[in-house]
DNA sequence: AAATTTATGTACCGATTGGTATTAAATTAA
DNA sequence: TTAATTTAATACCAATCGGTACATAAATTT
């Protein structure tokens, strides 16, 4: 898998990188959120003219889901490869420390994207709040799986509940997205994150 | 104190309720967030045409901060009345099933107006991200001021950490706002908030 | 060199945004 | 009855919204 498209060789070549402008885009949306960002802000910031926003990208809408993509899959992205931590507790505190951590990360905006990218929005924005919904589901999804896989390996006690623990750390999690966009200091979210961790339900042994 | 201003007896009557008329804006901010709602969203929903509301209300913003006063006095409103309980125990089962109820009830829209207003918002928006940032901040302080009372009363451990419960709480409460603005079922976000209080620290008496 | 292809920049599109000027209607006070 | 006062409805405002037509520039292919 390449992130980098065969250069075409025909025709006047893109004045700029595809890759530092969806950054860019990004960012935008992380701090405005979808309907709160503008094309004039979204060009502004990629430093491009809209015709060429919209021949790269297609338009507003799908730019967006390639930010969520980028979101997802950029370096400090915490929660898929928290799933791979070796206990329910490790992926857990894995989870809980991570947003801690990125939430509050001054090298961008602060927050989730995927949460307040489209919390509430008009009529126009219905598709992306769905979309968003379903990527907040999908996690809660893949977490309750990794639970339900360590009670079944032991490292979970036997009446431990994994859809309901999902839950509640993915509650617990957008809560902390809040908390981060509303300005909470790094090492008070962090005493939240110690605080959920020190109450989680684990095995002797994990 | 009376909501009912004295009638004005010269001039022409309006020919609206100005209390039915809020609760409807109330409900479309609710629904959409102050910046994904429109005049004409506005105006439809109360049944009045733009000078009507400009008139009654000032603006689309000052509507905004009689609905969110509206919001937090409605019969409903669970969070401050539940200061009153007894113990920092009923306190925070009164906050969190209460949320759990209020944040899911069919009568109204689904989660939290101070919560999904205006998380993330264009530059205009921003004093009114601010008020609702200032609100949730005012309401933790509240539960924290409470928690330390319940310690110094002794129904909370001597080692408890008032401010740190009280974000705890307030995270909890910010996250349970989202799962129900995404559509999470009455029963299961009711079990996220029995689990936060089955853990939550109290002495025996409490 | 000519033709082809793609990207760029400007200028524009209709629709919608929040907000208002104006006039008519409805009431009370004189 | 007339004047004063307030609201209602229509029509309008400049600004911005997301999106595009078009001409030009820059590259490769023939």
């Amino acid at each position: 898998m390449s992130t980098v498209p065969p250069t075409p060789c025909v025709g006047r070549p893109r004045a700029f990188d595809t890759d530092d402008a969806l950054a860019k885009a990004l960012e935008v949306f992380w701090r405005k959120g979808f309907e709160g960002t503008s094309l004039t802000d979204l060009t502004q910031a990629m430093g491009i003219n809209k015709p060429s926003l919209y021949a790269a990208f297609g338009n507003k809408e799908q730019l967006f889901l390639k930010a969520i993509e980028l979101y997802e899959q950029r370096p400090c992205a915490f929660f898929y490869p928290a799933l791979e931590q070796k206990t329910a507790y490790l992926v857990v505190e894995s989870m809980l420390l991570g947003a801690a951590s990125s939430f509050v990360d001054k090298s961008h905006p602060q927050g989730c994207l995927i949460v307040q990218g489209a919390l509430t929005c008009s009529e126009a924005g219905q598709a992306i709040k769905d979309t968003l919904i379903n990527r907040r589901r999908d996690g809660e999804i893949a977490l309750c799986e990794r639970l339900q896989r360590a009670k079944d390996e032991g490292d979970l006690p036997y009446d431990a509940d994994p859809l309901l623990l999902a839950r509640y750390v993915g509650t617990v999690l957008q809560g902390m997205a809040v908390q981060a966009t509303s300005g909470i200091c790094p090492n008070e979210l962090r005493k939240v994150a110690e605080l959920v961790l020190a109450n989680f339900p684990r095995n002797d042994e994990s």
